[in-house]
DNA sequence: AATACTTGCTAACACCTGTTAGCCTCATTA
DNA sequence: TAATGAGGCTAACAGGTGTTAGCAAGTATT
């Protein structure tokens, strides 16, 4: 028996506009759409929600809320910059597997928000890039790591670690943990022998 | 003195169409929108288009195109199975450097072909993601790489280098292919020492 | 029993969507 | 000089867009 957790009609909603955004896009999903999958009428979404782009906030913020939230992990890893890295990998992965639907919004419809939310967004956005860039330059210093650009390599790494949401299948074999694991090994160590 | 190159108005369209399909997206880019920006009125651009899709395909195609004609060089090299993935790398990114507006919608906006386009667009993807896998496969068999999941592998290096196409920028002062070969050497070396 | 909250409906608004029809002007070609 | 084609216009179409107003029924709370 499980405990059937009784969701509110708004987090219906919002479930069901982050699969349809996903799969449609934002711009290209009518509140309409939204609606017939919920089999009610578009109007009465407004009983529950005050716009479109509400949701779409909400998608955006909570997870860019669920990343910093990892990174807590992060910083309390206490070995070189290596397993700095492979930790902050496997958290970034972990969020990302545990809501891959959500995850694609954030990354391919964010910029459908409005001002002020927009930059708010990509302050945030620069922010945990930074985080990164910051493992890479220690690790540079203290000689662990290849010198090279570090924004080139932090977007490099990051487009690997974002692009999980799109292949992962919480059906595989593989955990978040281990995906994570993989791919910071990936990073660390390359393809050669 | 430069040879200035006559555009046709169509040639115009398509340039313009691709800059605003990336900035805002394919389906909220309006006919009106993209009129604006040549001067003219939407309902002028019929003379030149037959639809709004028929420039996404466009688009779609001859990105695809230019990615298998690069491909011809890389079955040239001759070397061992990680100079066959630099020279794939350096190739690859050659062709989205070139072009990072088309790129750009290349990359994100596909999904919005109807049929039967998108189907011929997905067995083209299909077929290039093969390649690379191949590739990998028989550096695995020869020992030349590490023994790993060959599907993960494909998607996290093609993601890395998918992602050029979002801070390349041709006045930077690294050469396309600087780039594609500082990207192999980041995925067949690793960042560590 | 009275109240408030949740959830939904229909009708409608003002505007935007891609696209077509029909017409005009101007530069080039026959 | 006549004909052609490129390029653009206005007006209009049929339908889609997000959203609001006003109302009604059912459920939970006081």
């Amino acid at each position: 028996m499980e405990t059937v957790v009784k969701k509110t009609r708004k987090q219906q909603i919002e479930e069901k506009a982050t699969k349809l955004f996903r799969q449609k896009g934002y711009a290209a999903t009518s509140m309409r759409d939204l609606a017939q999958v919920l089999g009610i009428e578009a109007a009465s979404l407004y009983s529950h929600i005050k716009s479109k782009e509400e949701i779409l906030q909400k998608i955006c913020f909570r997870m860019a809320d669920e990343f910093f939230d990892a990174w807590k992990e992060v910083e309390m890893e206490s070995g070189n910059h290596a397993a700095k890295m492979e930790k902050a990998a496997i958290c970034y992965v972990k969020v990302i597997t545990k809501n891959t639907d959500a995850s694609a919004v954030f990354f391919h419809e964010w910029r459908h928000l409005s001002e002020p939310y927009l930059s708010e967004f990509l302050a945030m956005k620069n922010d945990y890039e930074g985080r990164f860039i910051k493992i890479l330059r220690d690790g540079m210093q203290s000689g662990e790591f290849h010198e090279a650009d570090e924004k080139f390599m932090m977007l490099t790494i990051l487009s690997s670690l974002n692009w999980t949401h799109n292949w992962y299948k919480p059906s595989g074999n593989l955990s978040p943990e281990e995906v994570g694991s993989k791919l910071a090994n990936l990073i660390l160590n390359g393809l050669k022998k």
